[in-house]
RNA sequence: CGGGACGUGGCGCAGCUUGGCAGCGCGCAGCGUUCGGGACGCUGAGGUCGCGGGUUCAAAUCCCGCCGUCCCGACCA
């Protein structure tokens, strides 16, 4: 490609609202263009780079002997509704009505259109099947942010397996687990697999596959040894023991005293662990009071997954008065029933605890967790800190920050079931089919490696996702003889198969280096008439920053040489 | 959904407080000089000032309503 026909829209300045490095960068560089919030055009360098992503995902899953499909992304609302997620699911779901009125929805996965097909397996000599399509889908997002790393309208890699039992799921499920570490490894990504919440696709297990980034918005909880690895959402941690002395249940007065803090410092309080944080929801319109230790936070997404609950919102100040008789502050669940209370197992056998009263200003001291509480249910329910201990070793464990690329589930019979989607076992009788699902973002990946490989200059493309591996940057392309040097060198480049881009605009050298360092490829030769006078070319390897001179007749071959290196990384 | 901000040529912004010819930088087109790290001169094209209503002799500017976008939170396979 000659870039003086190419559509490579850079841009001088920053765009506006564009926080993330890899949204500002694929703007500037002219990868993408917003055309509404979380819905983004690519251009050509992008589609490239995709494409290169989505070859490495093909490679991979048909390895493990997936198949390729292509589902339509609209779908009728009745498929929807026999697995029973048109309600469900909620906003998140974009849903219209065709000429007939009839309901339909964008897609957002295809369990259930896969699940469909499904229904012609008859036996379990056709099981195990891997079935997969690279295919758009669409989620309203409540608040799409980061460019491209939170989308309404994204491509995903999304496959499903089959299996006539659940070791036969555990099998497709390694071999995604390892079909992805591939994938990511070939992508330059370094990818880590944490346990995960299954959230509203239901089953029994999942793990997600974390990027480190600060732009992104998951928090992992890793062990450094490497033998932990969780999504905040899911994660555990050791708790320390805790020796408590006995202690009389006894109510006192705290005027003024609303927070943790506040009791932490007031005269005959007690410090925050030693409080039992008193927390008011709604779990689909029944009022629950969640129990923490004072210094623990909640993460809603583990009372959602251990109740099944699928609205929750806090309750306001005066559901709380109404139903507890007293103000936020002041709450607690001594002598409280009538009312479902869960509470963290931080607080198991914990004796001499002081909570809210519920009565505006009073709390208790004294409080003996089993003696004075009626709680119905214990569920880990807090979130990690940095510096606790691993429940594996011990170690202090490190929160991360990361998006999530890929994330694999096991469903089990969940959608099967639903659908009636059964084989005959070799038994003769019928038996539901155990199903698996697992997915990558495409567009979510290409902002992934960009916002791994950039600097100040730009992006920064590892070889095998680069839009083009070799610029020629030509120095005074109104040259006759510098040109044709510059020409031969690309025809020999293609014609060795390398994907080059010839910068034959009428530019001046400073804004070809600067242009070409923005788009991020890997690799640039300079021709101009000093070298060509001395039968050399400046080479300049974008990923390590060196230069270094070549003779015009070794150019080509060595690069070549690096390209070839630099498609297959170790 | 709650809180905050913004909306003016392709991009980035000023002008709004105090109503009075719609501006600046970059980019773009033509010509010329330049050319190994984002050149310079001259000439020029390009704008329903987000949309609708109101106030006024007069609205980018003031008032009301709506829409859009971003940020924080809630939410999120």
């Amino acid at each position: 490609m000659r870039w003086s026909q190419a559509h490579i829209p850079t841009l001088r300045d920053d765009p506006a609202d564009a926080e993330a490095a890899s949204h500002r960068l694929l703007t500037r560089a002219g990868y993408m263009r917003q055309l509404m919030a979380g819905v983004y055009s690519l251009l050509p360098l992008a589609v490239k780079v995709r494409a290169k992503i989505a070859t490495i995902v093909r490679e991979e899953m048909d390895a493990i002997g997936a198949q390729e499909f292509l589902l339509p992304a609209i779908h009728p609302a009745e498929l929807w509704q026999k697995s029973g997620r048109w309600e469900l699911v909620g906003e998140e779901m974009f849903r219209l009505q065709d000429r007939r009125q009839s309901d339909l929805a964008l897609g957002m996965t295809h369990e259930e259109v896969f699940t469909s097909l499904a229904l012609e397996l008859a036996s379990y000599r056709q099981l195990p099947q891997i079935w997969y399509q690279i295919q758009t889908k669409f989620r309203d997002e409540p608040r799409p942010k980061s460019g491209l790393l939170r989308t309404r309208e994204f491509t995903m890699k999304d496959s499903y397996s089959f299996d006539i039992d659940a070791a036969g799921l555990d099998r497709a499920f390694d071999a995604h687990h390892e079909a992805y570490a591939n994938i990511f490894r070939r992508l330059g990504l370094e990818a880590i697999p944490v346990a995960a919440s299954s959230g509203l696709m239901g089953g029994t297990g999942s793990v997600e596959f974390i990027v480190r980034t600060d732009a992104g918005e998951d928090l992992i909880v890793v062990c450094p040894t490497g033998d932990y690895a969780a999504n905040m959402e899911a994660a555990a941690a050791r708790l320390d023991e805790v020796l408590d002395e006995p202690g009389e249940l006894e109510k006192f007065p705290t005027p003024g005293v609303k927070t943790i803090d506040d009791l932490a410092n007031f005269e005959g309080g007690a410090p925050a662990d030693r409080q039992v944080k008193s927390l008011t929801y709604f779990l689909d319109a029944e009022f629950v009071l969640v129990l923490l230790r004072g210094d623990h936070a909640l993460v809603e997404q583990k009372l959602a997954d251990h109740t099944g609950a699928l609205e929750i919102r806090q309750a306001n100040p005066d559901e709380i008065k109404e139903r507890l008789g007293a103000e936020p502050g002041s709450l607690g669940a001594v002598e409280v029933s009538g009312f479902r209370i869960l509470a963290d197992p931080a607080l198991k056998g914990r004796t001499n605890m002081t909570t809210g009263a519920n009565e505006d200003g009073f709390h208790f001291r004294g409080v003996d967790v089993d003696r004075d509480l009626n709680i119905n249910e214990w569920s880990d329910l807090r979130a990690i800190e940095a510096g606790e201990a691993c429940v594996e070793c011990g170690n202090p464990l490190e929160v991360l920050r990361g998006i999530e690329v890929g994330h694999i589930f096991k469903l089990g019979e969940r959608y099967s079931a639903a659908f009636g989607a059964e084989v005959l076992a070799e038994e003769g009788t019928a038996s539901t089919i155990v199903m698996g699902s697992y997915g990558i973002g495409l567009e979510r990946s290409v902002a992934a490696l960009a916002e791994t490989y950039h600097d100040d200059a730009g992006l920064k493309w590892p070889m095998q996702v680069a839009p083009f591996e070799v610029v020629i940057s030509v120095i005074r392309p109104d040259d006759a003889e510098t040109m044709g040097v510059a020409d031969e060198i690309y025809r020999q480049l293609l014609a060795a198969g390398v994907e080059v881009l010839l910068d034959d605009r009428d530019e001046r050298p400073g804004v070809k280096f600067a242009d070409s360092e923005l788009v991020g490829i890997p690799l640039r030769i300079t021709v101009g008439p000093r070298g060509v006078a001395d039968k050399s070319a400046e080479l300049f390897d974008r990923r390590s920053g060196e230069k270094q001179d070549v003779s015009l007749d070794k150019a080509v071959g060595l690069l070549v040489e690096l390209v070839e290196q630099g498609r297959e990384p170790v």
